[in-house]
RNA sequence: CGGGGUGUAGCGCAGUUGGUAGCGCAUCUGCUUUGGGAGCAGAGGGUCGCACGUUCGAAUCGUGUCACUCCGACCA
């Protein structure tokens, strides 16, 4: 490809609201376009890098025996209803109505469509197990659209579903596309972790995540370097404290006029926050529910969520706070609800002694509160976030915390699915039995932005050879003297006549714009043909490491062969 | 969903007390230049997000609306 003919506009200037490396760089580099908030256009330069993407999932997606197929984006309701998700994803899903006033989505993962192509297409034992996959767009009209590709509306997702007779036969199926993400993750180049996830909305008996280290990451990941623990902040268990062997005190009542927040209360009754227990009210699906963590702890909402199977929860509104604790907001607490509702106790506080609560009634604080004295928990369960230092759950060592992008999850579904929507087999015994499923996501986009935040230097992206767009670039110095355009243009058929992704820089630039634009888009080897053309020399200068050399055109030549 | 910010040329931005719009980069032409985003001279390009209002007159003031964006969504 000439440059000069190439449908690309680099820019020198940061787009103003692009925050993180890879959404700067690729704009910068004209891979891609925002049409909307989260939905973009990907020009030729980043069209090829995706596609590249996209390739390496392919091809071990199909060396793993899984079959590719590809599903409607735009489906109808029906499809969704069976499973209940119809109603179940909310606000996030893209809703739209044919002119007959059906109602159709674009889809936000394909889970029903697949089991149905299943339950139809399958009926013995004999055809089991199966592994299905496409690279399909996926729609989620996202709360907030974030960081260029990472958080899209309309983005690219590879998912696969696995199809077994049983438990063993879905752990055989899980096995192989953990393996193949492995091997995806690897030869992407991508420094990655795999964490323990929670299975959220998608449900299911477990699953894992493959997860990017990045500081730019939305996920919070705990690892443990002693045992290699390493989980989804939202799924991390914690241990239960030793408990405290303190005797119990008298209850007393305390004035605290105005004193809403743990900090203020600190100040007002001089002790640590970890001497509280903050009771925090949650509507989830409409029941309000109190949990409660110690005062220097987060309410991890994911595990509090999971108890009762929500689908929407939130604070409760600040009119049930009062209604129920009978005070203003700030003065919650377990003892003297004026309502009966669940209160769920973090581990961790009920290990503790003589603590100190809101009274429920405005301006007033409980010290010496103890739990089966005080107020009966409904449930003692693990609710909180573990935090850097905490102890590992599996050897007891300290935790770290880290930043992630998640670019591929993998799940055990069970049958949540197969059993909604019908999809069953006959056994050897001819007896009806029950699909058991998984099902296999990496963002495509997501994965390739990834990859730009870890390879990326102030010139531009450093594409691993894998994927770049192009393997080499010729640069002539002069394009009108033409010795040295000769040259260019020799090592440039050269190349190309060995089937070699190459372009030449054949405009009328200056080299130094020649060169901060094959920096910034990130060609791994560069061909200058300058001063020494004349003597068939040329230099090279490699992306990834920034190491120069001059040799002969030839050699120049078997560089980029074998890259 | 809550709070903030911003909408002026392809990109980044300026625009004073209201008087029909400017800078840098990019683009086009010409000459000079040619190893790290060149210089000079010239040129083209804007319903000032949209609507309504105030005014003799609105990019500027008011109201509404849309879009984009950041923070928060851990507060008891």
């Amino acid at each position: 490809m000439r440059v000069s003919k190439m449908f690309m506009a680099t820019q020198r200037e940061i787009p103003a609201d692009a925050e993180i490396p890879s959404h700067q760089l690729m704009l910068r580099a004209g891979m891609i376009r925002k049409v909307a908030s989260g939905i973009y256009s990907f020009m030729p330069i980043g069209y090829r890098v995706y596609r590249k993407v996209e390739n390496v999932v392919r091809e071990e997606m199909d060396r793993a025996g899984a079959q590719e197929l590809i599903m409607p984006a735009v489906l109808p309701a029906e499809v969704y209803m069976a499973s209940g998700r119809w109603e179940r994803f909310g606000p996030e899903m893209f809703r739209l109505k044919d002119r007959g006033g059906r109602q159709f989505c674009l889809g936000p993962t394909h889970e029903e469509p697949f089991t149905e192509a299943v339950r139809d297409t399958i009926r013995s034992y004999k055809q089991l197990p199966v592994t299905l996959y496409q690279i399909q767009h996926k729609y989620r009209d996202e709360k907030r659209p974030r960081f260029g590709i990472m958080r899209c509306r309309e983005f690219v997702m590879k998912d696969a579903y696995s199809f077994d007779c049983d438990e063993a036969g879905l752990d055989e199926s899980y096995k192989t596309m953990y393996e193949a993400y492995n091997r995806i993750f690897t030869r992407l180049g991508l420094d990655y972790t795999i964490v323990d996830a929670d299975s959220g909305a998608m449900g299911g008996s477990g699953s894992q995540e493959f997860m990017v280290k990045s500081e730019v990451g939305e996920d919070g990941i705990c690892y443990c370097d002693a045992c290699g623990y390493a989980a989804n902040e939202e799924k991390a268990v914690c241990v239960a404290p030793d408990q405290d062997a303190a005797e119990m005190l008298p209850v007393e009542k305390i004035h605290t006029p105005d004193v809403k927040t743990i900090e203020e209360l600190m100040g007002y009754m001089n002790c640590e926050p970890s001497a509280f227990v903050k009771t925090i009210l949650y509507n989830i699906d409409g029941r309000i529910v109190a949990a409660m963590v110690r005062g220097d702890r987060d309410i991890n909402e994911t595990k509090l969520g999971n108890l009762y199977d929500a689908t929407e929860m939130d604070l409760a509104s600040f009119a049930d706070v009062e209604e129920i604790t009978g005070a203003k907001v700030g003065f919650a607490g377990p003892v003297g609800l004026k309502k009966q509702i669940d209160v769920i106790v973090d581990l961790e506080v009920a290990s503790m002694k003589n603590f100190i609560v809101g009274a429920c009634e405005t301006d007033y604080h409980l010290k010496n509160v103890n739990i089966g004295r005080d107020f009966e928990a409904t449930q003692i369960v693990d609710i909180r976030n573990l935090i850097e230092g905490d102890r590992c759950p599996k050897c007891g060592s300290p935790i770290k915390m880290a930043r992630g992008v998640e670019v591929g999850h993998i799940f055990k579904l069970g049958t949540k699915y197969s059993k909604a929507l019908n999809c069953i087999y006959l056994d050897k015994d001819g007896k009806e039995n029950t699909m058991v499923m998984g099902c296999y996501g990496i963002g495509v986009g997501r994965t390739l932005a990834a990859v730009i935040e870890q390879y990326n230097d102030e010139d531009g992206i450093k594409w691993p050879t894998e994927i770049a767009p192009y393997k080499a670039i010729v640069v002539p110095t002069k394009v009108n003297d033409e010795e040295n355009m000769g040259l260019a243009e020799k090592i440039y058929k050269d190349l190309a006549d060995k089937g070699i992704e190459v372009l030449i820089d054949d405009r009328n630039e200056r080299p130094g714009v020649k060169f901060k634009d094959a920096d910034l888009i990130g060609i791994p080897v560069r061909i200058t043909v300058g001063r020494r053309a004349s003597e068939g020399i040329v230099e090279v200068k490699y992306r990834m490491t920034g190491e120069t050399a001059e040799m002969t055109a030839d050699e120049a030549v078997k560089v980029a062969v074998d890259l």
